[in-house]
DNA sequence: GATATATATCACCGTTCGGTGACACCAGGT
DNA sequence: ACCTGGTGTCACCGAACGGTGATATATATC
């Protein structure tokens, strides 16, 4: 065989890019060793050189990938006043429709629910605590019911998500079909705005 | 070693049984035809040959098993002029509580989020259209959103539990926690009211 | 140029996997 | 007594798995 680059750097890289490629395109079934060397076109050897081990590997990626996309912009177009149902409703949708288009998300979802590892965790933590930090750098500060409606409603995106995804709809509901999407979205919009309607009459439950 | 039962019936059941054992115990993941065999302390052979393949084990354990606790008694106590929402909240409740203690249908929902097979989508059928025949058995026919919202809800409800039994809650919410159920629960008893109060003003989106 | 070190390759280990062919046994009918 | 069909046991296959030790080679230093 040809002699590689020998650039260690060059190879950490290589391993980790080969990693994003089999999570986004097999999912975290097939991250191995062996499927690992082979993806990256290098000994399998190396990657416990340089990483330990697996889950040094996972640590690694968790340190230099971006796992999810950010979403903090998403309320700067709002005026200070906008309410609170219309802030979390955009927050919901927004994030959901973020989590649709991102295979590698989805994988890693798929995979947080299944397996605990350092990725995984690294992954739980910064998609949940995005979407709040996200309010919360805006001076909002979310009581516990509030913080778990978001939290409940974005499950429920991420779930339904991950159905479609695997071509098993929950219900027939294609997520890939623009009227789906709408009656879903809807559906939050209008969860949303009763539970805080609800709430103003009665803020302390 | 000694001669078996010979009995094709038993040896069947016992496969059966091993299956449901290796799926409680350890999930999807350690679910194959040596570890089967091993489990029902059986040989290998005799899976291929009474069920042809994994699937047609899966098939049959489909179509000998409960695959998930009916809920449809859950209604019964409600005089039938119970508004919807207060309906729906009990049925969500109802079934969240019955998912969080039944440790297969949480394997099979794991299962169902990665995997299709002939088991995985029999699960997610009778998951989702018990809880949808129990409010039409009684002559409830919901409209669409009414039915996108239970399922956003109930699946937000499943990912949350299988967060949190994997040990790898959600946000630091622990379902095991008194406290933190009966939060979540609030929750929901205020989206699906909210839900319902707004459509009564709007009933044609 | 010789040496040392980091780097990459190769060969191999034991285990598990899904899957198959050959054989032993027991029960039934004829 | 003899065959037949259903049943269970065993031995084996190639492949993939996670993991390791020994070896080659390029580059940097002296």
């Amino acid at each position: 065989m040809t002699v590689r680059s020998r650039d260690s750097e060059r190879t950490r890289e290589a391993i980790i890019d080969a990693l994003e490629r089999i999570l986004t395109r097999e999912g975290f079934t097939g991250v191995g060793v062996n499927a690992l060397a082979r993806e990256a076109g290098v000994d399998k050897v190396l990657i416990y050189r340089y990483f330990g081990s697996l889950e040094g590997l996972l640590a690694a990626f968790r340190d230099r990938r971006e796992l999810c996309p950010r979403v903090v912009d998403v309320l700067d177009e709002f005026p200070p006043e906008t309410p609170m149902s219309a802030l979390v409703t955009r927050l919901l949708l927004k994030s959901g429709r973020a989590f649709r288009k991102n295979s590698l998300a989805q994988e890693l979802a798929r995979w947080e629910l299944t397996d605990k590892n350092p990725l995984t965790v690294a992954f739980s933590r910064a998609m949940e605590k995005d979407e709040l930090r996200s309010l919360e750098e805006r001076g909002i500060k979310p009581d516990r019911e509030t913080v778990a409606a978001v939290i409940l409603l974005l499950s429920g995106i991420h779930y339904l998500t991950l159905r479609e995804s695997i071509k098993n709809p929950v219900l027939d509901m294609d997520l890939n079909d623009p009227g789906t999407v709408e009656l879903v979205e809807t559906v939050i919009e209008k969860l949303v705005r009763g539970f805080f309607e609800g709430r103003e009459e009665v803020p302390r439950g």
